[in-house]
DNA sequence: GCCAACGTTGGC
DNA sequence: GCCAACGTTGGC
């Protein structure tokens, strides 16, 4: 079971939305690297949900993988803003996984916190520039993140 | 609103 | 294959 770390901005898709749906398809991810992380995912294994680009940023809580190598339905939608035309149904070319609501935090871990915690080599998410929305957290180190939970 | 970081695009 | 231009992310 692997863990990792998994950015939304609250405004479009923050926590609350996942408590209330239940379960998620994480779509619109457009970045080669973090549809890799994607791809690398399996049933069962945790995520933290991180609120980015609001204040304060942080993480939020806990989600669990439900469903891996998902075909993001959004790449053939040519009203979505995902829509990649480069795309096909014989060969999609971007992936993703069906996320469940497993916890929320009794309060935001927010990111002050977690670089007064972490080094970036620790944690990717504190690396300077980083802009991945998807990322893998150590098993050490996420066990350390639930700690502060 | 600013701007640093960085991924992508496209001309050559 | 290089690299300038451009667009986006996301903290502050």
């Amino acid at each position: 079971m692997a863990f990792w770390l998994m950015k939304s901005e609250p405004v479009t898709y923050g926590i609350h939305h996942l408590k209330a749906e239940g379960e998620t398809l994480w779509d619109g991810v457009r970045n080669y690297q973090a549809r890799n992380f994607l791809q690398t995912m399996a049933v069962g294994d945790q995520a933290f949900f991180y609120h980015s680009n609001c204040k304060p940023p942080g993480i939020v809580g806990l989600m669990t993988i439900t469903a891996e190598q998902v075909v993001d339905p959004t790449q053939f939608d040519p009203a979505s803003p995902y829509f990649d035309p480069k795309a096909t149904l014989e060969k999609p070319r971007w992936f993703t996984v069906k996320a469940s609501f497993t916890r929320e935090f009794a309060q935001m871990i927010t990111l002050s916190t977690l670089k007064a915690q972490f080094s970036p080599e620790e944690l990717g998410v504190l690396k300077k520039g980083n802009r991945l929305s998807v990322l893998p957290v150590s098993p050490a180190i996420a066990n350390r993140i639930l700690e502060l939970a």
